[in-house]
DNA sequence: AATTACCGCAACCGCGGCTAA
DNA sequence: TTTAGCCGCGGTTGCGGTAAT
């Protein structure tokens, strides 16, 4: 099936966003909300193409981004939520809402790949008995042994997790975390000599004063419109902004929204824990990994057959 | 100092699911 | 029922930065 790529059109700009793009962006979907895509460059004038617009939306510029590099808690959950999901990035991602699909992708093929494959051929490994990948199990049996081993692995693992973020937080996302401004942009300003870092920097900053008055302004609508923020990468050269980001942190609602859609891509398992990780976030802020633990210390769950 | 090799990340591409006409 | 179009996802690519030689 497929269709035809939608940007080969004339005069679609592609590769590296500039600021003022951002900002045009930024501008449009404070005002209608993300969604309609298609209609984005018509209504914008952007000569990107509506996926492009997506992309840079979901990826880059949406409120609540996290960046920087991954914390180990995350690493665990990421190599555990592998194990169960396989290569579901946009389910793991929806267990780290701070966290693009795409960068916890970028930071599995980059990253958790070589360290598992590491860990594999090493002498401890082969010990344990079993690896975390069911693709190298040829029986069924012994994938469902396989998959057995890998949800206790991965109980124990997020166990242990959960230990050390009870005993020493996650730390707090300081701006000395955040690269301070987004390379990618930076390299264009570097190429096209058109603009200096600072004239960047001062764009960034009116990309987020734009969410800052969006989030506030428009309090009531965020949660229809899938978008929360609590700080935001685009604000981390402005400390009184990324706090009043950080103080939004209603990722949740956001996360609700796209439960349904979640929960119909996982595994029993994982569709068992995001329903219950969503159903009760309706009822109370409860912390994920309270919930977490919850979920992974049932006694009496019928899911591990 | 110059060149090469490698790494990390943003962005693109193609496909499948879904839905409305 | 079929078809066309949109959306979202996963895989892949391209490029800038940096470490190694």
């Amino acid at each position: 099936m497929g269709r035809p790529p939608c940007c080969d059109k004339i005069g679609v700009k592609k590769g590296p966003w500039t600021p003022e793009e951002d900002i045009m962006l930024v501008s449009y979907v404070q005002e209608h909300g993300p969604g309609n895509w298609r209609a984005v460059p018509t209504n914008t004038g952007l000569r990107r193409c509506s996926k492009s617009c997506r992309l840079r939306w979901t990826n880059y510029l949406r409120p609540g981004i996290k960046r920087g590099s991954f914390t180990d808690q995350e690493e665990k959950m990421i190599i555990q939520l592998q194990a169960l999901l396989g290569n579901k990035w946009a389910a793991i991602a929806s267990y780290l809402p701070e966290r693009t699909d795409n960068d916890i992708k970028n930071y599995w093929n980059t990253h958790l790949k070589k360290k598992l494959k590491k860990l594999e051929t090493s002498d401890l490994y082969s010990k344990e008995g079993h690896c975390l990948s069911p693709l190298v199990s040829t029986s069924r049996g012994q994938w469902e042994r396989t998959l057995q081993t890998d949800i206790n692995t991965a109980k124990q693992a997020l166990q242990n997790a959960l230990s050390l973020e009870k005993s020493s937080p996650i730390p707090e996302y300081t701006t000395t975390d955040v690269k301070p401004i987004n390379l990618g942009c930076y390299s264009y300003i570097k190429q096209e000599g058109e603009v200096s870092t600072s004239t960047y920097a001062s764009s960034a900053e009116n990309i987020a004063k734009l969410l800052k008055q969006w989030t506030r302004s428009d309090s009531t609508n965020i949660s229809e419109q899938s978008k929360a923020s609590s700080s935001t990468q685009l604000s981390s050269n402005n400390n009184a902004t990324t706090e009043e980001f950080e103080s939004l942190s209603s990722f949740e609602s956001f996360e609700q929204s796209n439960s349904d859609q979640f929960s119909q891509s996982l595994t029993p398992e994982a569709g068992k824990l995001h329903c219950e990780i969503s159903k009760r976030e309706v009822d109370v802020q409860v912390p994920l990994s309270v919930m977490l633990e919850s979920w992974l210390f049932d006694e009496n769950d019928d899911l591990l057959i």
